[in-house]
RNA sequence: GCGGUCGUGGCGAAGUGGUUAACGCACCGGAUUGUGGUUCCGGCAUACGUGGGUUCGAUUCCCACCGGUCGCCCCA
């Protein structure tokens, strides 16, 4: 037997449905946030995601999955959206749209070569939103509520938005410079992974699980102390939309994104519930100014967030949400005998040209079977044809909920279900 | 990539170094020859992750691998 290669999952249909209403809440929420969708390749050159995401991170150095095509160019299953949808944009020249910023959102899966637990798969869906375009801390403010707004809208309570800047080139620059020094004189005390960050990326060290409790991390200078004016300025002014709209958030000065191309504000949307795993992030984005340049494309601020729709669902699971999913059918059509039976075939397909849900018997069960069947698919309504009603030019209209049962004539069903369908639900 | 743990029919779950591997759910049929969700009775199933090894004999013991899961790393 064959079974999904390691790290990805078939939705079978109990699942799906799932997966299309919160997809439906998404895009709805994003018209309301007036956002638009992109679709991008699934793969791209590999040099995009490495110049993009950038050469020293976890992602570019040991997730990716990337393979030569017949034509001998590397290329890479995505690991993440904003690179994509950022070459999108230069490519065919977005920059020269008159509305902007321009505000896109995606859906789709993504790839990362991990080794996977609950909530960390291989291939992993993401929605993600990108704002290109604009400097205004407002739409910094706009993505975190959009990002909020979906959690919410779908009925999570247990939530944390978590806060954090960094700054931006300058105000980097000098943090690291002061991390370098900070840690220097204790190098030989840190753990083999943080003599590593030293060097290449001493931000990454202050995320440290194994270190948290060494002295030094208590004392470490934080970014927040070493933003210049403008960053200052810029981070409180994000602070305060976000207070304007009531938005809570905490302030982590040690949030810090796992990809290069974030500056300013950095953020993760995490979840308190309990029967959480270790992973408790069920999003994360931030701004990029630079990164449109670096692409190609003229100097664009952006800002964008994705989340795993794996892990919304297990949020919503693990918070007790059921969805209000409607599974169920319409109408059943139960025939009796051969003639009934070729009169249903007709039947079934006048009814579902006239747009009613409806299903019927292929597996020759006995009549007390199709109404069991009838009865398992949620059908509000089952119509039963035998030689006898046949022969009257009359069928059998049941309402499964009450009991009730009525004959109508052949000639009026299909005006007939469609009231009580119309009529009977939302 | 590292460590712990687990892997029995469609699902859940017992169990044993040795003839036919429990049980529950689901499914099918009957009681009720054209009317569902209950009950009772009966029936069904390609089941011991894969490959080696130990043994007269392994689903059971050992090893490796694969996969799940938990934690680390890191993130979505």
């Amino acid at each position: 037997m064959i079974n999904v290669p390691r790290g990805t999952q078939d939705l079978l249909p109990e699942e799906t449905e799932k997966w299309q209403y919160v997809e439906e809440k998404f895009k709805a929420l994003c018209r309301t946030y007036n956002y638009q969708e992109i679709r991008t390749p699934i793969f791209e050159h590999t040099e995009l995601f490495q110049r993009g995401v950038g050469d020293t991170t976890d992602i570019v150095q040991k997730e990716m999955y990337t393979f030569n095509d017949r034509g001998d160019r590397s290329l890479t299953l995505r690991p993440e959206g904003t690179a994509s949808v950022v070459r999108a944009f230069v490519q065919h020249k977005l920059f020269g749209n008159p509305t902007q910023p321009t505000k896109l959102f995606y859906i789709g899966p993504m790839f990362r070569y991990e080794r996977p637990q609950q909530g960390r798969m291989r291939q992993f869906v993401q929605f993600g939103v990108e704002a290109l375009g604009s400097a205004d801390p407002a739409i910094d403010a706009e993505v975190m509520a959009l990002a909020m707004n979906i959690y919410e809208g779908l009925g999570l309570k247990s939530l944390k938005l978590v806060l954090n800047s960094l700054g931006d080139n300058e105000s980097r620059t000098n943090h690291r410079d002061a991390l370098m020094k900070h840690f220097e004189p204790h190098k030989e005390e840190l753990c083999n992974d943080c003599q590593v960050r030293l060097d290449k990326n001493p931000l990454r060290i202050l995320d440290c699980k194994k270190d948290k409790d060494h002295e030094a991390m208590k004392t470490a200078p934080s970014i927040l102390e070493y933003l210049n004016d403008y960053s200052q300025n810029y981070f409180e002014q994000v602070k305060d939309y976000l207070d304007q709209m009531g938005i809570e958030y905490v302030i982590d000065k040690n949030l810090v994104r796992g990809l290069d191309y974030y500056n300013h504000t950095a953020f993760e949307i995490m979840s308190n519930a309990s029967g959480f795993g270790a992973i408790t992030t069920l999003s994360g984005g931030g701004r990029y100014n630079g990164l449109v340049e670096d692409l190609g494309g003229p100097e664009t601020p952006g800002i964008g967030f994705a989340l795993s729709v794996e892990r919304l669902l297990m949020a919503l699971d693990a918070e007790g949400v059921a969805l209000p999913l409607d599974n169920s059918l319409d109408c059943y059509v139960i025939a009796m005998g051969d003639n009934a039976e070729k009169k249903a075939v007709e039947l079934v397909y006048t009814l579902r040209k006239a747009g009613i849900q409806v299903d019927k018997d292929y597996q020759g069960k006995k009549f007390k079977a199709q109404f069991k069947t009838a009865d398992r698919l949620n059908a509000k309504y089952v119509l039963i044809l035998g030689e006898e009603e046949l022969a009257n030019n009359v069928v059998n209209v049941k309402d499964m909920a009450t009991g009730e049962q009525k004959q109508i004539r052949i000639a009026d069903i299909e005006t007939t279900l469609e009231k009580l369908v119309t009529g009977g639900t939302n």
